[in-house]
DNA sequence: AGTGCTGGTCTCTTTTTGAGACCACCAGAG
DNA sequence: CTCTGGTGGTCTCAAAAAGAGACCAGCACT
């Protein structure tokens, strides 16, 4: 994958980014990067990846998150770009959550992390088990 | 750990895990996701994939993080498997920190995020910037 | 003897998160 | 008509996590 030379110019250049004054901070890759990150975003990136729910359904399939985060995130991935809400005017107003073509994009990225994370989830289980048991 | 085995092989099955009698939180693909999730594990990755570092490097290359927050994150990252931890014994010894095999495979699927992340943050940014706007 | 570098730990404060009450609305049951 | 439940939230308060900075031992150079 990464031998020696990358023909990805783009990879030295982050690197650079980090390496190169320090100046990681204003970094806007590492930006969209945080963005990414975080406990509860990628969850519901992936719950929004297999269809489109509604606040409820997501709460229903996200047992362990609080109402409170479930908004918020929602409406941070809303505004990074990745999620379209959509009212609808039903009796009781219902509320759908999509991703958009910048959610999908990404999230075929990210797929990959969790493609990874599936094959060897097991090697991390005990990669762990081992160091707390050895120290 | 839980009922069902989750033994995914595709896109969908994984969704499947997740929309399936909503046992989300017991989900070891779940766990490793959020294992590589967080504001420093992502960005200290990063930094040891493209070279070891000591501690004192890693602490230059990302002035914003706390000295406590470097050895946490550095701490749980050994603990994962992705990072090893080297003592030398030099006149003040010396610690330096590497990519494990596990943690450049485990880089290798986290690049994709990072490349693009580097080919759309200015879409993030916008989209962010219409919706501070907007409202 | 003082200063600085090594890699940390310990304490305190601020920020973030979690748990749960509360809100207005409407539908159907009794 | 009241009672219950489901819609999508907001508000408050306690707990957990993170940030800031003091402190530590050991050694080298001055």
């Amino acid at each position: 994958m990464d031998g020696k030379v990358i023909n990805l110019k783009s990879k030295m250049e982050i690197y650079k980014a980090i390496s190169d004054g320090g100046n990681i901070a204003n970094c806007p890759v590492r930006e969209v990067i945080q963005g990414v990150s975080g406990k509860w975003r990628s969850l519901l990136m992936m719950a929004l990846a297999e269809q489109p729910y509604r606040f409820g359904e997501l709460r229903r399939l996200v047992p362990d998150i609080s109402q409170r985060m479930l908004t918020q995130t929602l409406h941070d991935l809303q505004r990074d770009g990745y999620v379209h809400r959509e009212v609808f005017p039903t009796k009781p107003p219902g509320v759908e959550y999509s991703l958009t073509d910048l959610g999908r994009s990404m999230f075929g990225a990210f797929h990959q992390v969790i493609l990874w994370a599936e094959l060897n989830h097991d090697a991390v289980r005990k990669a762990r088990a081992a160091f707390d048991a050895g120290g």
